[in-house]
DNA sequence: GTCTATACTCTGATAGAC
DNA sequence: GTCTATCAGAGTATAGAC
């Protein structure tokens, strides 16, 4: 407002991201060079240094905004008072549709995370783990409720929910070798992927019921 | 046997297969420094060089190493005459045990898959081809008589396998983000993972009964 | 804030002696 | 086969003009 400077600021330092945020996700991290950053957003390589001081900084960066962006939202969904069914319906609709269009994504956080643990304990901060608190508690009430009526050998909340992220997400991260393994092509693959969003929540569904 | 250097000169290769294997799922090839890895190998650098002509050649060397040691046995088993309860409990136990010893390997295979596709169509030959589509053919053969007798909804062989496989293995890639979102230690984490390979049997099993 | 030019480091790869 | 020495190129990062 009182910098004209201020638009033009946000949007060189948004590009960067935006820029990063693509390169980081398709080449990895050491991949990557500050050069096809810099030239995929359209600005000088020495800005990216002025913006984020170094090369970590900037993955730092474009690892918070991806995590930010989906990560709280799905906390919130888990841990709200919605029938367990209807959880596993949003969740795999969410990330079926979110993983869709940013197919390296998911390798790109396997690997960054196992390959620098510190920048996911960056991102969960203390709200953050009290929201996965509260998220667990919930359904581990929902899954007891249900495992007392039906009588079923009772299921820890937490073994559920990694089965579940699992079963959506790890598809994506072995995208390339389920396409080989299977013979498939993009488009059949993609098929199977569309496939699995539907047939997914019935199979989980019939494993807790 | 004709020339003495025989053993010598499989030692080397092979010592400096040992080490560029554990370099490579430790950081990643582009992380990998071929320094480090000559160092562990305790050989020179150049040594590297003369036996893979190129970092790229050592890397697909020891991918194609890796997958050898273990995908053929694993599809010989699916492919068996097994029931399908005793297959899904071998799968698990030979995941379980194999990641256990090897934590980082999962992450290494998922990243260079996205990362370099064409490394996993080079391990991927007509004959383990045959392979896999020989698996997929008694598996669905397995999953229709078992939906047949108990009229089940019917479920793609494909699709099994690859939530198997999924809940299996995504859990070893995701174990930081695991550790950090269950607010568990690394000896927490070990104990959940040894729940893990016990409950998920009957979790699997249940959903398709 | 943004650019040009450049310093400095590191890495993969090769040449050549033994 | 294995080593020492070295190079060319690429990479991150900075200095300084505008």
């Amino acid at each position: 407002m009182v910098k004209p400077s201020g638009k033009t600021k946000r949007d060189a330092k948004t590009g960067i991201l935006d820029a990063a945020d693509e390169i980081f996700v398709r080449r990895g991290i050491d991949g990557a060079r500050m050069q096809e950053i810099a030239d995929h957003a359209g600005v000088n390589k020495a800005l990216l240094h002025y913006y984020f001081r170094s090369k970590a900084d900037l993955a730092r960066a474009v690892w918070l905004r991806i995590a930010s962006s989906f990560v709280p939202g799905i906390f919130q969904m888990m841990a709200s008072d919605l029938p367990l069914d209807d959880k596993i319906d949003r969740f795999v609709e969410a990330y079926h549709a979110k993983l869709m269009r940013h197919p390296y994504l998911l390798a790109y956080v396997v690997n960054e995370a196992a390959r620098h643990p510190e920048i996911v304990g960056d991102f969960l901060s203390a709200e953050r783990r009290r929201a996965a608190r509260r998220m667990i508690r919930k359904l581990r009430a929902q899954i007891a409720d249900r495992t007392k009526a039906k009588r079923v050998a009772p299921l820890s909340a937490e073994q559920f929910l990694v089965t579940l992220a699992a079963s959506c997400l790890f598809p994506f991260a072995a995208r390339p070798m389920i396409a080989s393994l299977l013979g498939l092509g993009p488009k059949a693959v993609d098929a199977f992927m569309e496939q699995r969003r539907k047939d997914l929540p019935a199979f989980l569904k019939r494993a807790i019921r």
